[in-house]
DNA sequence: CAGCGATAGTTCCTCGAAGGAACCCTCTGA
DNA sequence: TCAGAGGGTTCCTTCGAGGAACTATCGCTG
């Protein structure tokens, strides 16, 4: 996709980036979502071009993010269904909304609510620590080698 | 950077792609975010092409993300500071961390490990609703139009 | 059974962005 | 006065994005 290859890299931020680094496939991902789930439909609706759109739906399927569901035999028909990997990668869209509505939403406010169906309130998404429950940014952070660090 | 506008979109996802949609922003905020903020260290570090990092910094410069701050008149000397937006979006790298951590880092296990400094422990992000504090995954939400929807 | 439309791509062309190497300028310290 | 670091800029090549046109299969309708 790029010529770079970030997915090789000792770091979760560049390995992430080699399967949504470029700005479709978040959409493409927000859009199967939301119910759109065929190549035509998401062309329409995000007006990419179709050769691109058949190359980020091939990467997505390869990174089992996405997969390709036929749902006719005759004729042949696809759909593109979330996988378990990516409907985690939602939760980070859900987090990029968050700093969308924040930062660059303007005066016109948000474009889109989302109601938290277990409280039934309209809220956006906290980062939250996982042993302690407090809210975890990351300058509460301190950074440790792990065991896949490259060798030191 | 791409060809495509996606800032002017009445998507969240797509104005925050718009700002970092290319796998260099991330990688340079992580580096500003852990101390690296000088452009030949970030240079070294990162392998990046320096044409390609002037660019970066510079977009993210204008995107109030970063800002360029002299530390030295005489030789002039800059580095380069997140801003409040800066800082928020290293929330979403934690997410990505996470999601990268999860899915990508194989046998190996995380390169990096965080600490949460008020409680002490190694832990991860995870995402809690803003109002009721449970967690709060994509697949918990029910999608409404807000205020900055595209008139329908 | 001819023609049309929907679905799902593929091909071709152009232009801009990525990567890399080389170059430039300023200031400092030996 | 010359090497070296900091911080870029310029130039060249190649690859990917965008867009338009083309293909192929099947179902429906007249």
């Amino acid at each position: 996709m790029q010529r770079t290859d970030f997915s090789q890299m000792a770091c979760s931020i560049a390995r992430t980036m080699d399967v949504i680094g470029e700005p479709w496939s978040p959409l493409i991902l927000r859009d199967v979502y939301v119910g759109i789930t065929r190549f035509e439909e998401l062309q329409r609706e995000l007006g990419i071009s179709r050769k691109v759109l058949t190359e980020r739906l091939k990467w997505l399927v390869e990174a089992e993010v996405l997969e390709r569901h036929r749902y006719s035999e005759h004729p042949p028909r696809h759909e593109y269904r979330l996988t378990d990997r990516g409907r985690e990668l939602c939760d980070l869209l859900t987090v990029m909304v968050r700093w969308g509505d924040r930062w660059l939403a303007g005066e016109a406010g948000p474009p889109v609510l989302y109601r938290h169906r277990a409280c039934g309130e309209i809220a956006h998404v906290a980062p939250c620590c996982s042993v302690c429950g407090e809210p975890m940014h990351s300058t509460d952070l301190d950074v440790e080698p792990g065991p896949g660090a490259a060798a030191g």
